[in-house]
DNA sequence: TCTGGGGTCCTAGGACCC
DNA sequence: TCTGGGGTCCTAGGACCC
């Protein structure tokens, strides 16, 4: 175990609102609120007056009556978090991407080329702002844990960095909501023994924490506590899941089937249109319901061969909801969303081919096609996809 | 606080296999 | 013939994160 901070938590400053007001003046230096029914992002400036995420729109308002209201750019915001992520590359290529605003970066072994840990997270915040416009804050620490929180104490545009000597000093006093993994309810159970900081925490056995909590849960908050946090920064990890979900906003409409099966086939299409472009394919189909009462519910299927084929994921989906529509003709449906999980770890190859429905035989000439090109060897097996367009297209997984 | 859309990980029971 | 121990996979639900 290394007893230098450098690992780096890097995470952009309200990171929607930010892009939109980089990208209009007018917005600087006011209240911001991205998202019309709820609130995806607030500004800082928002955030004064207790706007926060995910509140509803008619709430934020009434906090504070003159903040912009803005629709989301997503693809705006892909892009800039791709620009971001340029330069975290540039910074170390051990980087780890959590989300499309966050990233740990392991700085270690670079002080000779680069630097300390502190002059690159610092030149990090300088680049990102240079080059992309956006304020990032950074927190540095010996573990992923301790950066994290480091990161969030130094918002808005900050750097921080917990030095070796002084960990449990940081840790200690920190509220238990404050540790990554303690939400709302795990912090009532808490709260509910009096435990209200890490220090309380740490107070307690082991045991008596995965008694409260669970396995999994006990430990973990128990190692933090303890400020034990090995977890190395992992780079190149992939996900394990594609999906989509919608908010209907009437129940009353939803009840419909054919209003719901539009909605699926528009989220199945959606979904395996990313598949394919992603080159990944996977077993399971999940299909998310919602009902008036905001209980949830989830109803999956899994296939013997992956695929990213629309017809075939629309077709379990389909079986799927028609196993749930009696529930949803009483209850009423809030949200649909369908993904795909179990996504094969391998790339699939793409190939474009004339399918002929007669002899059915796409699937024979493409296997031949790719053995030809990449050697029989690393061919295994091949799956007939839905072209983009509608067409059949055969899809090989190297 | 009346709740969007994208994900991850954990738990627990049952089926099935050796 | 009424029954062990261990492993994997599938399904459903729940907590949590941004």
């Amino acid at each position: 175990m290394h007893r230098e901070a450098t690992i780096l938590h890097a995470d952009l400053d309200s990171f929607y609102a930010s892009v939109e007001q980089r990208d209009d003046p007018r917005l600087r230096g006011r209240p911001v609120i991205v998202g019309g029914g709820v609130v995806l992002a607030a500004s800082y400036e928002a955030k004064a007056f207790g706007i926060r995420t995910p509140m509803g729109a008619r709430t934020a308002r009434s906090l504070c009556p003159w903040a912009i209201v803005v629709q989301p750019r997503f693809s705006e915001y892909l892009a800039a978090s791709r620009a971001v992520f340029e330069v975290f590359d540039d910074t170390t290529p051990l980087v780890e991407g959590l989300s499309i605003d966050e990233a740990f970066l392991e700085v270690g072994g670079l002080s000779k080329v680069s630097g300390t840990p502190v002059e690159i997270a610092a030149r990090l915040r300088t680049q990102v702002l240079e080059k992309v416009g956006l304020p990032i804050t950074v927190g540095v620490a010996r573990t992923k844990f301790l950066a994290k929180v480091a990161s969030a104490v130094a918002k808005p545009d900050g750097l921080l960095v917990v030095p070796p000597d002084g960990e449990l000093a940081f840790l200690h006093p920190l509220p238990v909501e404050r540790i990554w993994g303690v939400g709302a309810v795990t912090a009532r159970k808490l709260h509910e023994r009096g435990i209200t900081t890490v220090r309380d925490v740490a107070r307690l056995d082991e045991s008596v924490l995965v008694a409260m909590l669970g396995r999994a849960s006990g430990r973990h908050l128990h190692a933090l506590a303890h400020n034990f946090d090995p977890r190395p920064v992992q780079t190149g990890r992939r996900r394990g899941s594609i999906g989509s979900q919608h908010a209907l906003r009437s129940s009353r409409e939803s009840r419909s089937s054919e209003v719901i099966d539009a909605a699926l086939v528009a989220l199945v299409d959606r979904v395996t249109r990313r598949m394919r472009s992603a080159n990944r394919i996977g077993r399971t189909v999940v299909l998310r319901l919602r009902y008036d009462d905001f209980s949830r519910a989830t109803r999956s299927h899994t296939l013997s061969q992956p695929t990213a084929h629309t017809g075939t994921i629309l077709a379990t989906a389909r079986v799927l909801l028609a196993a749930a529509m009696p529930k949803i003709a009483r209850e009423g449906l809030t949200l649909v969303g369908v993904a795909v999980a179990n996504l094969d770890n391998d790339d699939v190859v793409q190939l474009a081919l004339p399918f002929d429905h007669q002899s059915g035989s796409a699937l024979d000439t493409a296997l031949d096609q790719v053995r030809d090109k990449f050697g029989s060897a690393s061919v295994t097996r091949a799956v007939l996809l839905g072209k983009n367009a509608g067409e059949p297209m055969p899809m090989l997984p190297d």
